[in-house]
RNA sequence: GCCGACAUAGCUUAGUUGGUGGAGCGGUGGACUGUUAAUCCACAGGUCGCAGGUUCGAGUCCUGCUGUCGGCGCCA
């Protein structure tokens, strides 16, 4: 029961004159007592399938009128070159339903209910998740998602990164510890993961430079098209290396992502109304730097009510990044706004070596990241500062106490970024499944 | 944790100062030999989110609850 013609190769002309076997989905159908049209879906496309009853007879005329919207059914026919809208057609010579649709549940993915939804994401359309997926817009934003992944991988596996993979079951906290979630484990309490970092960190006297694409879990009642309770993300990890290096990567990889895209999914960017100039801004521009206090200071400039000490939370986020019209990376952070693993910088303590990557068009943090405090003494001292209990960080601290060398690593929010580059609304159009605070179903 | 909206048929929705809920899509039956969201005729389909209250009378007004959506904080 394998598949070897596929509808998008009918669509090139690759079949003409010739005979196929079309596998798939109804996508559409209408006609009179005589003929009938077909419009039949397959992962890779649709095309119209023109049914006579004096060809097929009333047997499989009456039995194609009756396969409603996403019957499946296998087709075969005669590919033909036309004039008309769809470019080749496929005059039907036999037909059969594989898997039909009762009438008295047809369907409910209506046409009505896709019109209102501008980004797809009513309650209803997101109830109804699992049959949504097969409509054309999750399709290609699946397709898009699907080389945003594999660039990542190609990213960094061109450059000699190996692929690492750490525990989602993990017993403390990297982000301050309010947006873990509980599991219980055989009596004890474990969480899951908010982020691969401090697993890398071990590694990486061992690997030295390494990635990975993981989900992590925040515990989050956020309610933004910015967030996700389970989200997909890239980190990376890298010794001997300062924030200048890791930013070098952050840059190169969001601009592959981008290249990619392009480069291969180009027929979807359209379907979703994406500029592809864009696109092609992000891919091909070098992305400027700014330090927290030329952020501070151009803020202040713009009326924007903010002190020096203050993190940048969305709001003044959004009003910085309104002009930038490429992403852009805000460095060097207070030191008291930012967690214990974030070095401070040797030229002037009062700041860190970090940075974040902002995303122009209004989407926010894409990458957070920078050089890591790596020698023992500078580790106690900020664990001290922050009041953070030592023993829960023992194993973090032994990394220094054997062979400490500089390092660092970024995370970059996958599902932010597709979102980003593909022009959608909502974080939640680019999974297929999304997790936030109030849904965990379907 | 905080702020703001919304809930009517499978879907999208109309519903006026409170007076027995309409339409389009989808479904069913019929007509039609080239349709493009096909068209035309007919039919079926509703505890107006739930529970109270006001009223002669509540989809409509009030209170509570539930659910959902949008946003803030936090972050990727």
């Amino acid at each position: 029961m394998t598949k070897d013609t596929w509808i998008g190769d009918v669509r090139t002309g690759e079949h003409d004159g010739a005979e196929v076997e079309l596998k798939g989905w109804v996508h559409r159908s209408r006609g009179s007592n005589k003929i009938r049209f077909i419009v039949l879906r397959d992962s890779t496309g649709t095309v119209q399938c023109v049914i006579k009853r004096e060809v097929v007879g009333d047997e499989t005329f009456e039995a194609m009128k009756g396969a409603l919207v996403e019957s499946s059914v296998i087709l075969t026919g005669i590919v033909e070159s036309t004039e008309r809208e769809h470019g080749h057609e496929v005059q039907v010579t036999s037909a059969v339903v594989v898997g039909p649709v009762n009438p008295e549940r047809p369907f409910p993915i209506t046409e009505s209910a896709m019109a209102e939804a501008e980004g797809g994401e009513t309650e209803f359309l997101l109830d109804n998740r699992h049959l949504y997926l097969r409509t054309g817009r999750m399709t290609s934003m699946l397709k898009m998602r699907s080389t945003v992944f594999g660039a990542i991988h190609s990213y960094f596996r061109d450059r000699d990164f190996i692929e690492y993979q750490a525990p989602n079951f993990v017993a403390g906290a990297v982000e301050g510890g309010s947006t873990l979630f509980e599991v219980p484990y055989f009596g004890r309490t474990a969480y899951l993961t908010q982020s691969w970092q401090l697993y890398a960190e071990a590694a990486m006297p061992a690997l030295e430079r390494l990635y990975t694409m993981a989900p992590s879990f925040r515990a989050e009642k956020s309610r933004t098209r910015r967030h996700l309770t389970e989200f997909w993300h890239a980190e990376m990890e890298m010794a001997w290396a300062s924030n200048d290096d890791i930013m070098v990567h952050g840059e190169g990889v969001v601009r592959h992502i981008a290249r990619s895209l392009l480069d291969e999914r180009e027929a979807e960017l359209i379907e979703q109304g994406r500029d592809l100039n864009l696109v092609a801004r992000y891919a091909d521009s070098p992305y400027p730097r700014m330090r927290y206090d030329e952020a501070v200071e151009t803020l202040q400039g713009m009326g924007v009510e903010i002190e020096w000490g203050q993190d940048l939370d969305y709001s003044k986020e959004k009003v910085l990044t309104a002009d930038f019209d490429v992403p852009t990376f805000l460095t060097h952070y207070p030191r008291i706004a930012k967690p214990f693993y974030h070095r401070p910088d040797p030229d002037d303590t009062k700041y860190v070596l970090c940075h974040d990557l902002l995303a122009p068009e209004g989407y926010g943090e894409i990458i957070g990241g920078g050089e890591r405090t790596w020698s023992e003494k500078e580790i106690l001292e900020r664990i001290d500062e922050e009041g953070t209990p030592r023993d829960a960080y023992e194993f973090y601290i032994d990394i220094r106490r054997y062979g400490g060398v500089p390092h660092g690593g970024f995370g970059l929010g996958v599902d932010r970024v597709c979102a980003w580059l593909t022009g959608a609304e909502h974080i939640r159009e680019t999974i297929a499944f999304p997790r936030d605070s109030r849904r965990v179903t379907p």
